[in-house]
DNA sequence: AGACTGACGATCC
DNA sequence: GGGATCGCCAGTC
């Protein structure tokens, strides 16, 4: 059974623009919770059954990856996300912003 | 019910 | 800029 916080990430989380990621802070603050980013993480962990959704550009403000998930740093890559020397995302020029969309920037 | 843990965030060093 | 510590909330043991 899917509950209405997956539904709220998987809506926020596929609305991510190839090659750009977003932080679970990020995710936490667009469905109402702020504060509930461990949360957000989660749930995601549980979202793993869901193909459609790019759960893999999803990091947190560190810009550091899922541990034990080693495959996410090759799935960006392969979107021309860049990372840095330490394996962790360049959210420099990669984090996405809703109010920034392709058009703007 | 109580204590521990966590795909985190912000702050401090 | 990177590493360590504290704080928040929900889930799990």
């Amino acid at each position: 059974m899917n509950d209405p916080l997956i539904e709220d990430i998987c809506a926020v989380v596929a609305a991510i623009p190839r090659g750009k990621v977003t932080t679970y802070g990020e995710i936490a603050r667009l469905i109402g919770r702020p504060q509930n980013s461990r949360l957000v993480g989660r749930t995601m962990g549980r979202i793993t059954d869901r193909p459609h959704i790019p759960c893999h550009r999803v990091v947190n403000s560190q810009g550091r990856l899922a541990p034990g998930w080693d495959e996410q740093r090759d799935l960006l890559l392969s979107e021309g996300v860049t990372l840095k020397a330490n394996g962790n995302v360049d959210m420099k020029r990669c984090a996405w912003r809703p109010f920034d969309t392709e058009e703007l920037q």
